[in-house]
DNA sequence: GCCCAATACTTGACTCAGTCTAGAATCGGT
DNA sequence: ACCGATTCTAGACTGAGTCAAGTATTGGGC
């Protein structure tokens, strides 16, 4: 049962078992880059239901024990993934929103280094791709440039 | 005059001169990075008053036309800034949540490749370095490790 | 198995950034 | 100065996220 697994990964991290938190773990395996709000109702799929608090509040504590990401693109509300430990990246689509994952684009450690750390001790690099994926190229290029709508 | 300067750029961009445009540039280039309220302040300092409305629309004309990038880091409200045209990036501090700019890490476009592409048309890398800058440093070396403050 | 303190969850009100709409004001070409 | 198009104002609204108070659950000790 992988209900196991989350278990003692909760426990391993002196965090009390709970339905909830097993839930939102299994969600956020579920699907990848999903927000609170989704996870949320995956979760009320699985165990009836839960309060947004109480989804907040684990994600929050997970992201702290440094078991779950959590991602911030612009425009869109946060969203969170499962896949902690390497440094991979975020491809993200400007029409439809999807999020898909990239590896690291130079290795590893090369990612924290910026020209000019400015003195800061840089712990992370955030990198995000912007463009197209190939569903909505397809569909732009056959109206009249409908690749953003501005401001509509 | 400086006004001179930015009139001229919106006329070139099809856009009607306002004192409220003018305002906003200007503000814009005062204080780099600073989010739509604080400019909305700036520019109620130097033309009296202007809606919050008028700023966005504004903000989102120029960043439309290319005349402005707006920056949205994780937990805070989305920054603006007038240096556009080159592919920076910034630094972060996830203490106190000062911004710099720092310049592209590899050079110009490698910046916009990823490993692989999944078929997308990237058009932009955002980079964001997360840290700690030299003052929070110094001042959380003396606390007892509150660099982070988790959810409290 | 039961009790108790600590931790977690629920509910509902709240904040804050940003958007929408309708109507008034301004711009700029003629 | 006139008129249509664009822009600005005011105020209600949305949606993500937070706060606070009270209730329920967990898990260690008996």
């Amino acid at each position: 049962m992988v209900n196991e697994d989350a278990e003692r990964l909760l426990r391993r991290h002196g965090l009390q078992v709970t339905a909830q938190r097993l839930a939102v773990l299994r969600a956020m395996s579920n699907r990848p880059h999903a927000t609170a709000d989704e996870l949320a109702d995956d979760v009320r799929g699985s165990i009836g239901s839960i309060s947004r608090q109480a989804v907040y509040d684990t994600l929050g504590t997970l992201v702290d024990k440094g078991l779950a990401r959590k991602i911030q693109p612009a425009g869109s509300p946060a969203r969170y993934e499962d896949r902690v430990g390497d440094n991979h990246h975020h491809l993200v689509c400007r029409a439809c929103g999807v999020m898909v994952d990239v590896d690291c684009a130079v290795g590893e450690a090369p990612c924290l280094t910026a020209e000019d750390d400015h003195g800061f001790a840089i712990d992370q690099a955030e990198v995000i791709y912007w463009g197209y994926c190939p569903g909505c190229r397809d569909r732009s290029a056959g109206r009249n440039a409908t690749g953003k709508n501005g401001k509509g």
